[in-house]
DNA sequence: TAAAATTAGTTGCATAGCCAACTAATTAAA
DNA sequence: TTTAATTAGTTGGCTATGCAACTAATTTTA
């Protein structure tokens, strides 16, 4: 139990927070430097689709943690980059399916050596057991971590 | 050595990113479930300047790693909510110090408790030594980041 | 089946981030 | 000492994010 007294630059939270926004950043200048026109997040929205095209704008916030009004941006940017195609469903026209296009996909296939050139040096030094062990702390975290998307909490604090 | 066969789900990227996104929202909903009207990073600022006041905007923008028009943008909405107070510097009108106001420090003092609830629930579970590990790792991925600022950058790689 | 509730997505307004171009102040160099 | 370079901060334009209020489509329920 942390009381009050623990210095709180010595806690997991700046650590986590400090160590996450310089990789995020790492990850982005890398992308930039090989010349990529790509986000971090733009990189990870093409991932998601290359894992599994198709997904409905809502699916994506889900997954990624986003609210769907930024999902609604980021895809319209993404669209106007051609990397991606929104089709109404046909079944249900509340839904927006998000496919990767032909650029998209070679885009995402371009920028892979590079992720793993950057996850080698952000690993560097680090054995198999110490990347296994901090994967297993980061999800003890998450499962900590008892949060409700916004709208699933309105929804469940109703009385 | 990651090779590109690795699937990138199962690499420290997604985890670190995610945990860190997670914290960072958990963060933000209990301090404004606690009627606290104050995001995370206005948080971290107040933190900052709890510990050392009188910071330079760009002393703030270096520690936290951030762009300094970020920060000028920062302080100016935390200026609004009467946080924190700009001086000029009496001896190089260039610098910009940075104090905490009255109102600000009360604030960061009534969210400490906030703070250390999360941070508990956060580490639930873990002990002193799978907490201290988690941090050693982090260490180590930051060390692995040779990352400089963006205006050190530029300065550098002029031959 | 008509009205009510739910769901997916969009839009307005706000904070926050980055880059690049800019001003003003200060320091270094010719 | 005048000019050049550097430094701190600001501003404009962009992406990204969140909340809240909205529309449209679909499902539930009365």
């Amino acid at each position: 139990m942390t009381d009050t007294s623990t210095d709180i630059n010595q806690t997991i939270v700046p650590w986590l927070a400090r160590t996450a926004k310089l990789m995020s950043l790492f990850i982005s200048d890398a992308l930039i430097q090989r010349e990529f026109d790509l986000t971090r997040v733009q990189w990870v929205l093409l991932k998601l689709l290359h894992d599994r095209d198709g997904q409905t704008q809502n699916e994506l916030a889900l997954i990624t943690d986003r609210n769907k009004a930024s999902l609604t941006r980021l895809i319209h940017t993404m669209e106007r980059k051609e990397l991606v195609r929104r089709t109404s469903h046909t079944k249900d026209k509340r839904y927006n399916q998000i496919f990767l296009t032909n650029k998209g996909r070679q885009l995402y296939q371009a920028t892979l050596p590079t992720f793993y050139e950057c996850l080698n040096q952000l690993q560097a030094g680090m054995d198999e057991q110490e990347i296994e062990q901090l994967i297993h702390l980061l999800k003890k975290i998450q499962n900590n971590i008892t949060r409700l998307p916004a709208e699933a909490t309105k929804k469940k604090l109703v009385c």
